[in-house]
DNA sequence: TTCTCGGCTATTGTATACAATGCGCCGTGG
DNA sequence: CCACGGCGCATTGTATACAATAGCCGAGAA
């Protein structure tokens, strides 16, 4: 995409996933122009992208808002990811070759060392590298563009904030298992590991909010 | 969506689905403004809208082309479907009321009477609509958006094209041990069933093909 | 006090003009 | 005859002006 309407979409989402508009908060196009440096147009077609990942919600009247997530909706964002996260393992544990294994490898090391210090940022960013290798392993564009609308909710985004060391390593030993059903080629175990792997995470996320 | 906006998409998405244009056909946005007798602007709109669905391709240069499907593609439109419909089944079979089994029964009748006549346009409007509902019952918002972007793809609406009498009462029958699966709440069945009829439409579509 | 109606204003929808950019064609040179 | 480079044009990206519409607020009556 071109420059302005990158530039609107990249800050709009930033200013969703970063927290800088809480839930429910309005989106007027014209500040938002304003905020990018660009002119309304561009930030339209910026908020319908985002309005097709779920992240902007628009009333009847066509004005724009900050989604916001139910009990319920979250529930089922993490029932869908399981679904779709083990189909994508599962693909992954025929079709990925030895630098891939590598490089899941390294990135898991990172997330060990990241819970050893209890770093919750830097385990996001190896989590999250992690999962995006999977997901270019199992070779499925679709798939792949439905994952990330699920995965980059902020609810999402936000649930690791409330991990404890605990629950760090225990992503680090279930990316091991990952790996080693991946290494044995077993698609089966690959899936099953990762189900659990997200359901576990549903269940940490929940307890924390209540 | 307002009008002109909503014009456009829907007159330039029934070209496509409807064979007017073929895949790889180019889309230039003035071109379709002047058929839509709207200006340039929702057609755009509408175009970001069909490339999300996967019906519009964009090329490096940003101009827009029917999308075309190579059997992979194929394949893994299938392998989705299959997952995300078993899960809506599975949902369903829980959630479902007895007027939304009743709906589906009377479905049915349709689809049977279709296959009898061997009628695929009633088939096809009779089949949507026993999914549709399925869908409905699963109550999954997201789930049902994925999934409507799965089977909207005009390689799947034309899969019926080719079905001989034998495969549309096969149909029928799956349809029938799916509602029978719903009516006892038995969400795996439904869900084993709901599979199958999926695979099975893949490989009579593929057998089709070649 | 509360409900309703009416007009005003804020906000989005659409059209059009202009800028930028990439594609294709044609000419030239090897 | 083929390869390559540059120029012109077709097409999209962006900005802005204007039209339409929905929401809000206040005044008046029940």
């Amino acid at each position: 995409m071109s420059k302005a309407s990158e530039t609107a979409y990249a800050r709009i989402r930033a200013g969703i996933t970063g927290g800088e508009w809480g839930p429910g908060a309005p989106l007027r196009e014209e500040e938002l122009a304003a905020l990018c440096g660009v002119s309304r147009t561009p930030v339209r077609e910026a908020l319908r992208r985002l309005e097709a990942e779920y992240l902007v919600r628009r009333s009847d009247g066509a004005r724009s808002f900050v989604a916001d997530w139910s009990a319920d909706d979250v529930a089922e964002m993490f029932a869908l990811r399981a679904i779709l996260e083990g189909h994508a393992a599962a693909r992954a544990a025929t079709r990925i070759d030895a630098s891939g294994l590598a490089e899941l490898e390294r990135l898991n090391l990172q997330v060990a060392d990241a819970a050893n210090r209890g770093d919750i940022d830097a385990f996001v960013i190896a989590n999250r590298a992690f999962h995006g290798i999977l997901l270019e392993a199992a070779q499925s564009p679709r798939l792949a563009a439905m994952l990330v609308a699920l995965v980059e909710q902020p609810v999402v985004l936000r649930t690791a904030q409330r991990y404890g060391v605990g629950e760090l390593s225990r992503s680090h030993a279930e990316h091991a298992a990952l790996i080693d059903a991946m290494r044995r080629r077993d698609a089966g175990w690959a899936e099953n590991v990762m189900m659990g792997h997200i359901r576990r995470a549903f269940h940490s996320f929940a307890n924390a909010i209540g």
